[in-house]
Order: C-alpha cells, then structure tokens, then sequence
RNA sequence: GGCGGCAUAGCCAAGUGGUUAAGGCGACGGUCUGCAAAACCGUUAUGCUCCGGUUCGAAUCCGGAUGCCGCCUCCA
C-alpha cells in the first residue's frame, strides 16, 4: 500500500489514482538560463524515486515536465528583467541559443543521474496558444484586470485562495516588503501576461488580444500540465519555494477556470542546504540553501572535476528522506562516496558468483515497505545493506535481490564490472617481477615496485586467485 | 513584523508512545595477508538541545527556554 505526503492536506495518505491503475505526473522543470545545481538536482532526485515507485507499485506513469524558457522575471512582484534575456545578455547569445544551451546540459545532468526522462517535455514558448486561451477564459469569468504593464489576476475573486500554503493574506500585508507593481488591486495578485514595455522590442514576445508582451510564470504550467493531463490529476511536485507563490498561483488560474479541484497531490522536495563558514570550523547546525544568485553554485559538473561518480550524488540524495533537509559537505559526500564503492565491489563480486538466483521475499519486502512510506529511501537503503550483508543468502540470491531492488535505485547493478585497467607491457613486467620477488620474499623490491605502480594510479590486491590491478581513485 | 520547519553518536541520517534507538561513513580491535588492499567479524548514543508536564511507559505528545533554518523578493 503506498502512503505518500500531501501538502495540501498536510499529512500522509494512502495514494489512490483518479483513473484504477493509472497516473498522470507533472513535475516542474527547470527555468533554462543556467546549469542546475545539485540544489536544483536533488529534488528531480526525489522525483525521479517517486515515479520508480509508481511503477514498482504497477502504475503506468505519464510524466510532463516543463521547461521554463520564458516569461521567469528576476523578482516575482512582477517587475524587474526577465531571466532569460538577462541570462543573454550576460552571455552574449540569444535567448534561444541560452535555453537550448541548458535544456540539454540539463539533460545530461539527468542522464548521469540516472533519472528517468518525462514522457513529455513541454517548452512554454511552444505553447503561447495554449496560455492565451487561458488567460482569455479567465477574461471571460472575470478574474482578470488590465493595467499599464499587463492582464492581472484578481486573487480576491478567489475564496480559497492561498489554500495550499495556508497563506494569510492579511499578514502578508502586514509584513510586506515586496515592491508593488502600480495599480496592483491585491498584494497577491500576480500577472497572467505581461506587454513588452513601451517602444522596447524583446527577443521573445508573441501577439496576444492584450498587446504584444510574453505570459506571465504560472500560466505555463497551468496551460501545460491541462494540455497533457486534463483539468484534474493526480499529482504534482517541485521544489519546497513552489508552495507560497508559484503552485498557489497556477491552483488559483485553473480552479478559477474550472471550478473544480485541480491536482489531487501535492509533493514538495525539501533544501539541500550548505552549511555556513568554514568546513569543519563551523557552528552547528548553521546552514544556507543552495542558490543560482549565490556564490555557492556547486554543479553535477564541479563534482565530477573532483573525482565524484555522479551516482555517488544520487546515493547521497537517497540516504535522506525527500522532506527532510540534506546538509551538503565535502566531507558527507565523501562518506556516500565510500559507500557506494564500496557497494560496487560487492555487487561485481557477487554477481560473479554465479548461477541463477531468485530475490529474497523478506529482504524486498523491507525495503519496498520503505519505500511505500512515503519514500522512505533511507531505511530503503539500510535493507538494501542488509542484502549485501546477509551471509544466509548465495551470492546469486543476493545479485538478484539487489538487481530487483535497482529499479528503483538506479545505481545501475547490472552494468557494474571491476574497473578494466589497461596493462600495458611495462606494467606487466613490473608484476611479474614483483610476484618473483614476493617468492624469494624480497619484500623491500616488492613493496618498491608496488609503491611505484601507486605513483602511476594502479593499485596492486593480492588475491588467492593471483595479483590484480585495479585504478586507484583520484581522491 | 507575519507564517512555517528543524534540533538524534566524530560526520551524514532513519525512527514520531511500548522489547536491546535503523543504515552508511569514519575510528578502534580482530580474521585474512610477508605487509597491505579487498572482504568479513566485533566495538563505537544507558541516551535523542535544555527545563517542566501528561502517561504504567516519551527521542516520539503538551508547555516553556535556547539555537538554527526557510518562506513572506528570485529560487528545486
């Protein structure tokens, strides 16, 4: 039975599909206009395990993901720059060229992660049509108002507005510090589409009833997610920041146009968060989230110039629980890093011993267990180790429990070999006469010749079945 | 100012009322080895920030204190 966490009613209840044996995905993308950082990666992590679930548990999963290549402004109070022209300007190239640039380093960033791609990956400036049938139907029921720089939507008309943040509206004002669009009726009101402003031409602007501008954020993913899933679905997730302004957002433009319920489950990712000042000299407990304006931008790119495996990050994500926050050090990296080689060595090893073997009901039953709690990959974890670990197991029964359970880890057992080394006849020599100096236990030439292949990065196991040489990791 | 979240061993992190507080990393001891490496075994929180309370019983619920974080600008 699969219990997953609903944000909207707070609380974890068992799942069920709108339609028997089926589910309909939406997961907000990234906004292209530059790399994703493993801030950003973890919660695709998350999304990635919540649709392995899914389909462990028998769901035929249709997955949209949107890419967010328009309309993003650097401050949503709705003024300010759009990041997509200011991502060009920066880099001197079109803001076409900027979103096709980090779409795809995007999905290579995905791919190396092991995350599964959508079935349909949806560009906001593919689907202008489809944003201002939208905005007009909400012209029609009267939710919108037009002012100087745009067509606004009028939060007030909405009874349950900000329902999913439980946002207290009147408090926001209170405490407001956000800098008001002029002629704004509500501090919540936010823009369906913007008109480009006066005389200056953008590199992205379409003609719409309203003037010639670009659609506001949340309309994207409110004409998307209706185009490809219907006007009622069964979940949608995004990263913790989405639930105040941007999901509360695009609920109020579609159930303002249906007047029904709109997503039936709301997820949310939790931070990765940096811990402040120095490594190891810092406070505890003292951390800042990742940001792309901040200098703490660390890519899946930076990690693999340091010598990580891009699973290890994967691992890392699944060794804490989506909701929960996840500090990011060197130091814990290296900690998954040694566990996932080390978990490497044991699955080669175990998969060479051979013969077929069947999964051990009691050790798969944990860990999906696990994982129908509301994604619980860390104990999903802790029971894959207890297959590693469990000595009244064959090797094969345990290549094939863990074989099983690498549909939803995606650490990719089956393709894991021992490290190939090129041994060229040099090397070999250099064995050679270090297995005859072992022989006539010269120890002091052996371990010399040992020492000097470790200089070129090959490491030396003496192993019953004879020497064998494996790369010595960078780090 | 308003709203919300978190605090578990050297590190990361599960557990949210009931036998001995998961798992991983690290460290230490051992087996193996000429020595290593790999692998395996063992040890590593009588206690879960602190102080009260509820209860037969609390890391888990309630109140308070302290510290930290997030949102209310952009953000996964």
């Amino acid at each position: 039975m699969l219990r997953l966490y609903n944000t909207m009613t707070r609380s974890v209840d068992q799942f069920r599909p709108i339609e028997e044996g089926k589910v309909g995905l939406y997961a907000c993308g990234l906004t292209v206009y530059n790399y994703a950082h493993i801030g950003n990666l973890r919660t695709y992590v998350f999304e990635d395990v919540l649709r392995r679930v899914l389909a462990l548990d028998g769901y035929e999963v249709k997955h949209v993901m949107n890419v967010t290549d328009v309309g993003h402004l650097v401050s949503d109070a709705d003024t300010g720059e759009d990041k997509m022209e200011v991502g060009s300007q920066r880099e001197g190239r079109s803001a076409w060229e900027l979103a096709d640039f980090y779409f795809e380093a995007f999905r290579k960033d995905m791919a190396r992660l092991s995350l599964l791609e959508p079935d349909i990956w949806c560009k906001a400036t593919e689907h202008i049509e489809e944003q201002i049938e939208l905005v007009r139907g909400l012209e029609e029921r009267g939710f919108t108002y037009t002012i100087d720089d745009g067509v606004y939507f009028d939060t007030s008309r909405l009874k349950d507005y900000g329902k999913l943040a439980r946002l207290d509206v009147e408090g926001l004002e209170a405490g407001a510090r956000i800098e008001t669009v002029p002629g704004k009726r509500n501090i919540t009101d936010f823009a369906l589409w913007k008109l480009s402003p006066g005389g200056q031409k953008r590199q992205m602007e379409w003609e719409s009833p309203w003037g010639v501008g670009f659609p506001g954020w949340h309309i994207e993913c409110a004409a998307m997610s209706v185009k490809y899933l219907g006007d009622h679905f069964d979940i949608h997730c995004g990263g913790i920041d989405h639930i105040p302004v941007h999901h509360t957002n695009e609920i109020a433009e579609v159930e303002a146009l249906t007047g029904k319920t709109w997503v039936n489950w709301w997820m949310h990712g939790a931070w990765l968060v940096l811990p402040t000042g120095e490594e190891d000299e810092r406070e505890e407990s003292e951390s800042v989230k990742m940001a792309k304006s901040g200098e703490n931008f660390i890519t899946l790119d930076l990690l693999i110039d340091r010598g990580y495996d891009p699973l290890v990050y994967r691992y890392f994500c699944l060794n804490a629980h989506y909701r929960s926050p996840l500090t990011f050090t060197w130091r814990a990296l290296d900690g998954a890093a040694n566990a996932y080689e080390r978990l490497k060595n044991r699955v080669v090893e175990l998969k060479g011993s051979g013969g077929a073997g069947s999964v051990s009901e009691s050790h798969y039953a944990a860990f999906r267990d696990a994982l129908e709690d509301d994604l619980n990959t860390p104990r999903a974890l802790a029971a894959m180790w207890g297959v590693v670990r469990d000595e009244n197991l064959s090797g094969a029964d345990r290549y094939a429990t863990l074989l099983a359970m690498d549909e939803v880890l995606a650490f990719g057992f089956e393709k894991m070999e021992a490290p190939e080394v090129v041994v060229d006849e040099e090397v070999e020599r250099m064995i050679r006469e270090r297995d005859e100096a072992r022989r006539r236990k010269d120890y002091a030439t052996a371990d010399r010749i040992r020492a000097e292949l470790l200089e070129r990065g090959l490491l030396l196991e003496d192993t019953p079945e004879g020497t064998k040489v494996k790369p010595c990791s960078s780090r």
